[in-house]
DNA sequence: CCCGCCCGTCAACCTCTGTGTAGGATGACG
DNA sequence: CGTCATCCTACACAGAGGTTGACGGGCGGG
């Protein structure tokens, strides 16, 4: 992995923090330093060995446990671990609630949880009969 | 958990999903639903019993593969699971989500969101209209 | 009424994550 | 050169993560 790409598998992120991560004296944090700096601080125990093997890619399915350790020691939110093409795909589905809230859905939805039973009942018809009208064409 | 606090154990948060996130006829998924869909759409495993471990609090510490399945087929971040700032932010999405259904008016959220500018504002004002006329004392 | 269907629950089981322990390489110090 | 310290590598194994299969209960339809 050269320097300057966006580093893609959990190791590669890994490496890169190693890499950029340094203690005092710009040197690389070695996976036994991590691994007992963790075990003491958290209350969450981690084994150098698999450090390495998280690093070098031969285990690549670690727990949250493991996964939230490792972030904060390194002082990066866990998201830095999972966030790449997933996220994205997953934003599109959020999409929806903050298109929603940006065209003031949020409001009306709201407000409309507070209202009597015969007031929903007008609105549900009103906003009914104006989409409706404005798709033509749909069921 | 009461609705409206925000989940703190994995156990909470996931339940909270099942519990707002629901497909047409507002049905809540099953256990083997979700399941059954995860394993079919993403190329991951999981057992409807596993999920129903997650959700009872019997097993809190999965692997980084299935908890990313799970925030894909519930169209949340990963980060949700982990991140508890995160969470308070979704949360609050869920929550309209969960408010809206249980006054019944999903239906106007979700129609809203398809109307023109126009409309939209329309039924804004009009419900800010019945609003205050029957909470006459609120500011 | 009973049959089928799907659900949540449970306990036994199997797979794979995560550990213990040790070998070989390298460098510092005497 | 010998010793000590510390690193990365390797591999077998314990145990936790995850699955399988079965049981009992609720519910709708013939």
């Amino acid at each position: 992995m050269s320097v300057d790409e966006t580093p893609r598998t959990l190791a590669d992120k890994l490496n890169r923090l190693f890499q950029t991560v340094r203690r005092q004296g710009d040197a690389e944090y070695s996976n036994v330093a991590v691994a007992e700096a963790i075990s003491k601080g958290e209350d969450v125990q981690i084994s150098h060995t698999y450090i390495w093997q998280l690093r070098t890619g031969r285990r690549v399915n670690p727990t949250i446990m493991h996964l939230t350790a490792l972030a904060a020691f390194f002082g990066v939110p866990v998201a830095y671990f999972l966030d790449d093409a997933e996220t994205a795909k997953i934003d599109k589905d959020l999409e929806l609630l903050a298109g929603m809230r940006k065209a003031g859905v949020t409001h009306i939805a709201l407000r409309s949880a507070e209202l009597t039973q015969g007031s929903r009942a007008a609105i549900t018809e009103m906003v009914n009969q104006l989409w409706k009208l404005e798709n033509p064409s749909d069921e």
